[in-house]
DNA sequence: ATCTGATTGCTAAGTTGGTGAGTGACATTA
DNA sequence: TAATGTCACTCACCAACTTAGCAATCAGAT
């Protein structure tokens, strides 16, 4: 797609692949958010919180939104149950979102099925290929992150 | 992130590479867009286009959009000169959008460094590894392909 | 040749989820 | 203790989407 327009460019299945990975690895979230009845953000919040509880600034940062946002979507999860807002332990400034049980459930039930399916694939590596595979998906996310 | 919510989980270093390239992935566009002054669905559009041209319902499809929306995404590109509108050869129904050399220009200067060095990251792997890597992609991107 | 149904691209109106600015409460540093 | 920074939130606003519906055009069946 990009390689009429960049100079300099030779074919490579290997990037053709990412490229592609990439495009439906984006659309996964739109698909699964939809039928769960959740914006995009919503969903994210909640995956990103099935790692452990946050603050809403903190999950600002992580879906790259700004704080007001943030509170917005942590409303809408908090109005359906899937999070709920408890006061930091420490620090009386913050407030934790924390999974409730209809939360975690619903990102086990929308993303195990592709879970169950990425692990198959990657079952299917042997150990030294695992570490190729593993030293690539690094290197291609660092060159990424250079330009952000 | 996942994995504390999804029951029967192994800890793999592959999958963990995989979820955050993916994260990373998706933040890239939403930062060149904001550079760009664009929008994230105009800049797909771009790239999508660079590939040759289409018609807004085409686009439409590419982006998980409306038609209606892509009208717009349309409307705004060919505003910033970076595409134009020309009428269909064969179907009087059609436009085909079609790259300007700005838009052209625009998608060259914001994505070829992340390519460039995607690239280099590529040509680190021998000819076994890289179709290893290929085959890994393939199959994870089937994966994701299956939930939609 | 004409009817039917599908497709394309668009407009109009309404909804949604975001931003930017600003606030009060609290924490941290000088 | 004063100054500065951080957190979570509200408010007003806006960009980009949606649904619904339109006229034009095409393709297949009759």
């Amino acid at each position: 797609m990009v390689a009429e327009v960049v100079p300099g460019w030779r074919p490579s299945g290997t990037l053709d692949a990412l490229q592609e990975l990439v495009d439906v690895a984006a659309q996964v979230p739109q698909e699964v958010a939809r039928r769960a009845g959740l914006s995009t953000s919503e969903l994210h919040a909640l995956r990103h919180l099935s790692g452990g509880a946050m603050g809403p600034v903190d999950l600002a940062r992580a879906l790259g939104v700004t704080s007001a946002a943030a509170s917005g979507v942590v409303d809408r999860l908090a109005g359906r149950g899937h999070v709920e807002r408890r006061p930091h332990p420490d620090d009386r400034r913050r407030t934790e979102v924390v999974l409730t049980d209809s939360g975690s459930h619903e990102v086990a039930v929308r993303l195990a099925p592709m879970f169950a399916e990425l692990a198959r694939v990657d079952s299917e590596l042997g150990p030294d290929e695992q570490a190729v595979v593993e030293r690539y998906l690094r290197g291609a996310t660092r060159a990424m992150k250079a330009v952000l």
